[in-house]
RNA sequence: GGAAGCAUAGCUCAGCUGGGAGAGCACCUGCCUUACAAGCAGGGGGUCACAGGUUCGAGCCCUGUUGUUUCCACCA
C-alpha cells in the first residue's frame, strides 16, 4: 500500500520519524562488503561545551552530502563521529558554574573537580550529537568517540612516550604566552592579537657614569622593575660615547648594564630599548644573546610579585632544585600585590613625581590575547614540556608538496606550508585539571624525570616515590591523533585497515593550523600513513550583511530554530547552494525561504505526479515508445547527472546542487509536467507510458538530490510505486548514454522556443489567455512540430494548430523564431504600427548578428587561428540569422 | 612588513580548461490555468572596479592601480 502525501509540506512530521527508521535499519554503518573501495571521513569533533552553532551546521552538512553521496556510489562509507573534551574552554566553563556557587578550583581539589568535568561531560556531551542528528548527519554513531575516553587517552600517553623516548619532547623554563585568567600556558598558535588603544610611554633612565639621561620609551612601564639592561644599536653614534655605562634603574635604583645589540633599531624613537628578559619574546632573546639575569616580576595570576614569591624563588635555588633557566624574583616592594594595571598607575605616578616621566604618546598597538577567554597574553618563563617542530614539519611539508595530500581549494596549501616552514617548538602543557595528564613522574627523593605507562612507577635511579606531573595536554594534542586515535591505533585494528587513512577532511580555513597540520605531522609520524588525503575548506557563515556572527553582535543564527520552522532540508540547501569551496557566504532569510520554498516546489510536484499515477511500478518503455517531449526530458536528466557528480567529484557542491534544483524546477516541473497532462489525461499505452517517464524522473531526481535533501526525499520515495527499501542506500544515477537523445531533444527545443515565442508576443499585445487564437506554423522542420499541437493548445492558449506552408492572412500576428514562422490571426488585437515597429528592430538586431559573425569570418587569422569547431559554429549562426532575417522581412512585407 | 581572497544586474552571488553575460531575490505587467500564490507566464535592468598587456578573440590569462576582507609576522 502506497503512502499518500499530505497537502502540504510540514517536515517537522517526517523528518524526526525518518532519521529513526534510518537507524533503527542499521544504515548509517558501513556495510561488510570488503570488496567496495573505501569512503571515510572523520568529524571534526565539536566541543562538549558547544551547542550546535551554524558552523558546525554547515561543516558537518558538507561532510554529510560527501558521505551520502558516496554511501549511494557503492562505496563503504564510514562517518567516524564524537566529541573533543576542549580542555580550556571546559575547564573555564566548569570554573564559571563553581564561582557562581562561591567555590574555587583550589577549594574543592584536583578529584572533585574531575568529578563535576565529568559530569559536565554526561549532562552536555550528548546535547549537541542530538543536534547534529536533527541536521541528518549520517554518521555511524556505534563509533562515537571522545577524545578523552579511554582509547584515545592511551593513543596519547604511547604517542608522548615515543616522542619523548625520540627526544623529541623535552622540557624546559622558556618563555610562554601565559593567560592569568585561565591560569595556564597557551601556544603560540592560541594567540591573537587585537589592536588597542594604549600609550607609549617615554622614561628617561639616568647613567650612572655620565649623569645624563636616557630616553626610552615602552608601552608597558611596569615591566620595568624586571629590566636587567638597556640596550643600544653599536653602530648608534648618538650613544658612542655610553658603550660599557651603565644606568641607574629608577624606582629600585639597580644598577643595570647598557649593552650593544642589534635589536635595538636606530630608525626607531629614541634607538634605546628597555631591556625584560623574562616578560617580552624579544628581551628574552637579547637576554639569552648577552647572558643576562631574568628577573620576574608578575605572579601567575596577574599580580605584582612580593616577598613571599621572591623567597619561594630563592629557596628553590638555594636547594639547587631550580631548572636551568629558572628566573629570579623582584620583591616589588610597595607594588607588591598589586595587579598590574594598578601597578602601572602608581609606578607612572612615582616616574612622574621624580621627573622621569617625559611623555605620553597615544598608540594603538596590537596585544596578544587568549582565543578563548580574550584577556591579555602575559609572556612569562616558565617551566613547560614542548615538542620539538622541525623534524615532524618537513615530512608533513613533502606530504602536501608532493601531492599525497591536496587541499580544496589549493591556495590555502599557501598558508599550510608558510606556517609549517615557521614553526616553532609547540608548548604542548597546560596548567589544567580537565584534560589528558602527563605522563611524566618525578622523584621526590633525587628529583630524577621518568615518562611512562605505568601509573604508579617507583624511581629507577633511587627506589623512591614518585609524584606525578600536575599539568595536562594541550587540547590539539589529542585532537591531532582524532584521524587514527578513534579507530583503535596503537592497535592494529579493523577499522584501521578498513578504514584508514580517511579520505576527505572537511573544515573552516580557521583551523587549518591549530588542527590540519598538526594532524598531518602526527599522523606521518606515528602511523606512517597519510590521515587523508584531501582537505576540503569551506568558508564562514556571516550574516546578511556580511559581518562575522558573534555572541556580542547577537546576530548568529541559531540552526536549530530554522530546523524547527523551515526544516532541516532548507537549511542543508540555504548552506550548500552557492557555496563554493574556501569562500565565506552570507546567510539570510531570503536564502532560507528560497530554500523552504523549493522543497515546497518539490512536494507539490510530486504529490500530483503521485496522485496521477496508475501503474504499479515504474519501468522505462522502450525508445519506439517514447515521445520527443519524453526524449528530450530524459536527455536533460542525463546532463543534469553528469554535472552533479562531476561537481561533487569536484567539491563544488553548491554548482551541484543548483543544477539538480534547474532540472527540478524549470525542467520537470514547469515544462515536463505540463507537457504531460494531456498524455497522462488521454489514458492508453501514451498514458502509461507518460507516467512510467514522470515517475522515472522523479525517482532518479530524487537519488540526485538525496545527499543534499535526505529527509524530503526519502519521503517522497517512500510514495512512489514499487518502492523497496530506503532511497539513502540506492544506487546513486550514473550518466547513461542510452538515454541520450541529440535529435529528438533539439527538435524539441523547436517546440519549446516557439511556445515562448508566443507567450511573449501575447504577453506584451496583452492579449488574456481566455482569447484563444488559432495558430498557423510555417517551419522547415515539420517532423519537429508534427506531435506538438496539443502543447500549444494547452501552453500557448492555442484553439487549433496547423502546419502551413505560407499565410496570407493580413490581420495576423508573424512571429519568427530560429526554426519557424507561426501566425496567429487576433484581428482587432493588434497594433500594426506597433508591430512593423517591432519587426523592424528585430531585423536590426539581426542585421547586427550577422554583421558581428561576418566580420569574425572576414578575419583571415580568426578563420586560420581559432579552432575549426569554433568558425564552423560561427559559420552555422550566420546561416541561421541570414534565414531569421529573411523571414523576418516576409513577415514585415506582409504587414505593410 | 609578507601573503591571499574578493570587486559581474538595485541586493546576494554563479560563470568549469579564454569562443556571443547567468540565477535567485527585489522591481514592473498579466494570471487563483483543478500540484504548488511558498505558485504560473512575461518584462525591464550590466563599459564584468580602473589602466595597460598577451591573443584571431579576455568577465576569465599576465602586469600595475584603487577599494575591500582575511591570514601570518612585527610593533622596545
Amino acid at each position: 500500500m502506497r503512502k499518500e502525501l499530505p497537502k502540504t509540506y510540514s517536515p517537522s512530521e517526517f523528518e524526526g520519524r525518518i532519521y529513526k527508521e534510518w537507524m533503527d535499519a542499521g544504515l548509517f554503518k558501513p556495510t561488510d562488503d570488503r570488496t567496495k573501495p573505501h569512503f571515510s571521513i572523520v568529524i571534526p569533533p565539536p566541543n562538549i561545551t558547544g551547542q550546535l552553532h551554524i558552523g558546525h551546521a554547515i561543516d558537518n552538512t558538507l561532510q554529510d552530502i560527501l558521505i551520502r553521496y558516496k554511501r549511494m556510489k557503492g562505496f563503504r562509507t564510514l562517518w567516524l563521529p564524537g566529541t573533543d573534551h576542549a580542555s580550556i574552554a571546559t575547564e573555564a566553563k566548569i570554573v564559571e558554574a563553581m564561582r557562581k556557587e562561591g567555590l574555587t578550583k583550589d577549594d574543592i581539589g584536583r578529584e572533585k573537580f574531575l568529578e563535576r568535568a565529568w559530569d559536565w561531560k554526561a549532562k552536555y556531551g550528548g546535547r549537541i550529537i542530538e543536534q547534529l542528528k536533527k541536521l541528518g548527519a549520517s554518521c555511524d554513531w556505534s563509533r562515537e568517540r571522545f577524545t578523552l575516553d579511554e582509547g584515545c587517552s592511551r593513543a596519547v600517553r604511547e604517542v608522548f612516550i615515543r616522542l619523548y623516548n625520540k627526544g623529541l619532547i623535552y622540557r624546559g623554563n622558556r618563555l610562554v604566552n601565559w593567560c592569568s585568567t585561565c591560569m595556564t600556558s597557551i601556544s603560540d598558535a592560541e594567540v591573537e592579537y587585537e589592536d588597542k588603544n594604549g600609550n607609549f610611554y617615554h622614561i628617561l633612565y639616568p647613567v650612572k657614569e655620565t649623569g645624563e639621561m636616557l630616553e626610552l620609551a615602552t608601552t608597558r612601564p611596569e615591566t620595568m622593575l624586571g629590566d636587567t639592561a638597556v640596550a643600544i644599536n653599536a653602530d648608534d653614534p648618538r650613544y658612542a660615547h655610553l658603550h660599557g655605562c651603565h644606568v641607574i634603574l629608577p624606582l629600585i635604583n639597580k644598577e643595570i648594564p647598557i649593552i650593544c645589540d642589534e635589536h635595538a633599531d636606530m630608525t626607531k624613537g629614541t634607538g634605546v630599548v628597555k631591556i625584560t628578559p623574562a616578560h617580552d619574546p624579544n628581551d628574552y632573546e637579547v637576554g639569552q644573546r648577552h647572558d643576562l639575569p631574568m628577573v620576574r616580576v608578575f605572579t601567575y595570576d596577574g599580580h605584582m610579585t612580593g616577598a613571599a614569591d621572591k623567597e619561594a624563588a630563592d629557596h628553590l635555588k638555594e636547594s639547587g632544585l631550580a631548572a636551568v633557566g629558572e628566573p629570579d624574583v623582584l620583591d616589588c616592594g610597595k607594588y607588591a600585590g598589586m595587579t598590574t594595571e594598578e601597578a602601572r598607575k602608581v609606578i607612572l605616578d612615582d616616574l612622574r613625581e621624580a621627573g622621569l616621566l617625559k611623555e605620553i604618546e597615544p598608540l594603538v598597538h596590537s596585544v596578544g590575547t587568549c582565543y578563548r577567554c580574550h584577556h591579555v597574553i602575559e609572556p612569562m618563563i616558565s617551566k613547560q614540556w614542548f615538542v620539538k617542530m622541525e623534524p615532524l614539519a618537513k615530512p608533513a611539508i613533502d606530504a602536501v608538496r608532493d601531492g599525497s595530500i591536496r587541499f580544496v581549494p589549493e591556495r590555502f596549501e599557501k598558508n599550510y606550508f608558510h606556517w609549517m616552514e615557521n614553526i616553532r617548538d609547540w608548548c604542548i602543557s597546560r596548567q589544567l585539571w580537565w584534560g589528558h595528564r602527563i605522563p611524566a613522574f618525578y622523584c621526590d627523593d633525587c628529583g630524577e624525570t621518568l615518562v611512562t605507562l605505568d601509573d604508579d612507577p617507583k624511581c629507577p635511579k633511587c627506589g623512591g616515590h614518585m609524584t606525578q606531573d600536575p599539568d595536562t595536554l594541550d587540547t590539539w594534542f589529542s585532537s591531532a591523533l582524532w584521524p587514527f586515535s578513534t579507530m583503535g591505533w596503537p592497535d592494529d585494528t579493523d577499522d584501521l585497515r578498513d578504514f584508514y587513512p580517511t579520505n576527505t577532511l572537511v573544515t573552516g580555513y580557521d583551523i587549518i593550523t591549530f588542527w590540519v597540520s598538526r594532524m598531518i605531522f602526527s599522523a606521518l609520524e606515528y602511523t606512517g600513513k597519510i590521515p587523508f588525503d584531501t582537505v576540503f575548506i569551506h568558508g564562514l557563515v556571516r550574516d546578511a550583511q556580511g559581518r562575522k556572527m558573534s555572541k556580542s553582535l547577537g546576530n548568529g543564527v541559531d540552526p536549530l530554530e530554522i530546523i524547527d520552522k523551515f526544516g532541516a532540508d532548507a537549511l542543508r540547501y540555504a548552506l550548500a547552494t552557492g557555496n563554493s569551496p574556501g569562500n565565506d557566504m552570507r546567510f539570510s532569510d531570503e536564502k532560507i525561504e528560497n530554500a523552504r520554498n523549493f522543497a515546497n516546489k518539490l512536494w507539490n510536484a510530486a504529490r500530483f505526479v503521485m496522485m496521477n499515477l496508475t501503474i504499479d511500478e515504474i519501468k522505462l518503455p522502450d525508445c519506439d515508445k517514447l515521445s520527443d517531449e519524453d526524449k528530450w526530458v530524459l536527455t536533460k536528466l542525463e546532463n543534469c547527472i553528469k554535472s552533479v557528480s562531476n561537481n561533487i567529484d569536484n567539491y563544488e557542491i553548491g554548482v551541484a546542487l543548483s543544477s539538480i534544483c534547474d532540472f527540478i524546477w524549470d525542467i520537470y516541473c514547469d515544462w515536463y509536467i505540463e507537457l504531460s497532462k494531456p498524455s497522462v489525461a488521454a489514458g492508453g499505452e501514451r498514458s502509461e507510458t507518460a507516467q512510467n517517464v514522470l515517475a522515472y524522473v522523479l525517482g532518479e531526481t530524487l537519488k540526485l538530490l538525496h545527499p543534499f535533501m535526505p529527509f524530503i526525499t526519502e519521503e517522497i520515495y517512500g510514495g512512489l510505486p514499487g518502492a523497496e527499501g530506503y532511497l539513502m542506500v540506492k544506487q546513486y544515477p550514473e550518466y547513461n548514454e542510452k538515454l541520450v537523445f541529440e535529435k529528438e531533444s533539439l527538435n524539441f527545443e523547436k517546440v519549446i522556443s516557439a511556445i515562448k515565442a508566443i507567450r511573449a508576443r501575447r504577453a506584451e499585445m496583452n492579449v488574456a489567455p481566455s482569447r484563444k487564437a488559432s495558430i498557423h506554423i510555417e517551419t522547415k522542420y515539420p517532423d519537429a512540430f508534427e506531435g506538438s499541437f496539443a502543447f500549444f493548445e494547452k501552453l500557448a492558449y492555442a484553439s487549433s494548430v496547423e502546419l502551413v506552408d505560407s499565410f496570407s492572412d493580413d490581420s495576423a500576428v508573424h512571429i519568427v523564431t530560429d526554426s519557424a514562422t507561426i501566425h496567429i490571426p487576433l484581428g482587432d488585437m493588434i497594433d500594426f504600427e506597433a508591430e512593423k515597429a517591432r519587426l523592424k528592430a528585430e531585423i536590426e538586431s539581426v542585421n547586427g548578428e550577422i554583421a558581428r559573425a561576418e566580420g569574425k569570418l572576414a578575419n583571415e587569422s580568426f578563420v586560420s587561428r581559432a579552432p575549426e569547431k569554433v568558425v564552423n559554429a560561427e559559420k552555422e549562426k550566420l546561416e541561421k540569422y541570414k534565414e531569421k532575417k529573411e523571414s523576418l522581412i516576409a513577415a514585415l512585407s506582409r504587414l505593410s
